[in-house]
DNA sequence: ATTCTTATTGATCAAATGATCTATTGCGTT
DNA sequence: AACGCAATAGATCATTTGATCAATAAGAAT
């Protein structure tokens, strides 16, 4: 863990720049375990510095929270992603659950999902424009692929790309905001709930099935490339 | 809504038992809105009695707190879910889909959903053992069930059936944690959703698919609006 | 080594908040 | 109508907490 020294003749001058970050950094951590409605005092105890430092490089508490949501926010969804969705020399199967390989890579973190959980109960808007983004510039574009791919009558509408959507989120919910066990590799759930999702609209396996088993055959999960923390 | 008189004539003397109640249904009300760290002088507004008076019934304010989580997780699991899914004499997509039915009906609330997600981020041991009940009593069961009338060798997992639920769950949390726009009636997806599930594991359709619709169904499902309360 | 800039500290204020205690008064009893 | 119990209100205390500001000292420049 980092230095925890709350005052002592250790005083270090940093850069604006750095010192800001490292703010930022603590507050991102603290907030995340504790709420929003953590206080300075106690986070400034975690810095190893004074609380009236804290007021010195954000005016309000509401600017340093502004602040922790925008690196919390910030470049977690790639600009990749529309592209891939729509790369069709690939197959559906293949590409979304590559998607969702990659966007939870991104998004389960302790960080991400309380911060992302805190802000959402307070109703702040940043969530509901992070979640239409989501929808449009992700799930509606899945969700086309699919129905393109689809060959038969059967095509699923959003509440359906919201159900995929929502089980696997799920997992990440489970781990970081209840806090209840969970496999550490979250892989073959997700390999599962897309598989499923493919099957149920009769869409063709083509290779995509000879590369990805839809199945898993155990529950000997190797990997934990995500802590808790 | 009821009254909300700060401080007048009107005093009103009740007897205890049925001011406690008004305190736990009004604190239950104001909590899940605000969060767990709301204060007590605005609760006591909003019952339109004094700050005092709430410490007269409860000591302190975790106090009402422990009440309000009992008034909220109190009653919430029907002691008829386990024979339910322990059925067999029912088809299993029958069984499934009569239990997420109920199930949402008595959970998808605002005050249930919001107290709880609180309540998981606060990490209170209570949300665990909740999670553990739910997980053993009935998800378990739902499993061992689904495996039982799975024919072929593809059998559902815990995690599958945690997806299964997550995704269910999920519409809940965007109704009233994330409060984005909803598909008024979520039975729709709620069925298509146990429904893929079912075809995943190549379980028989038998005369669950004719018999489905249990609760009187209305068309408003491409109607999106939000409602939050 | 001395000077100077400014990052950082320590003290402090004002408002908010949980909790306590005594004075009031609604309402059943007589 | 008078009485008395106890439910309720109002005042108040002790902490907590966001925010301010003058004093201090780290580290670069000279």
């Amino acid at each position: 863990m980092t230095k925890a020294s709350p005052s002592a003749g250790d005083r270090k001058r940093l850069s604006p720049e750095e010192r800001r970050a490292m703010i930022v950094a603590g507050a991102t951590a603290y907030f995340s375990e504790v709420g929003l409605e953590g206080n300075t005092r106690e986070l400034s105890k975690r810095l190893g510095v004074t609380q009236s430092l804290i007021f010195n490089y954000f005016s309000t508490k509401t600017d340093l929270l502004e602040a922790v949501y925008r690196a919390v926010y910030l470049d977690r969804i790639s600009p990749d992603w529309p592209a891939l969705i729509a790369d069709r020399s690939r197959p559906i199967h293949d590409r979304a659950l590559t998607f969702y390989r990659e966007y939870t890579q991104a998004i389960f973190s302790y960080e991400w999902m309380r911060i992302f959980m805190f802000s959402g109960l307070a109703g702040a808007e940043l969530n509901r424009r992070y979640l239409e983004h989501v929808s449009r510039l992700l799930l509606r574009p899945l969700m086309e692929e699919f129905r393109s791919a689809a060959p038969g009558p059967r095509k699923p509408e959003m509440e359906d790309i919201w159900n995929l959507h929502g089980g696997i989120i799920y997992i990440g919910i489970r781990r970081y905001v209840y806090q209840v066990p969970c496999p550490d590799d979250q892989d073959p759930a997700i390999r599962a709930a897309v598989g499923r999702f493919v099957d149920a609209f009769d869409i063709p396996c083509e290779q995509a099935c000879q590369t990805v088993p839809s199945l898993p055959d155990g529950k000997a999960q190797a990997n934990a490339d995500i802590t808790t923390r």
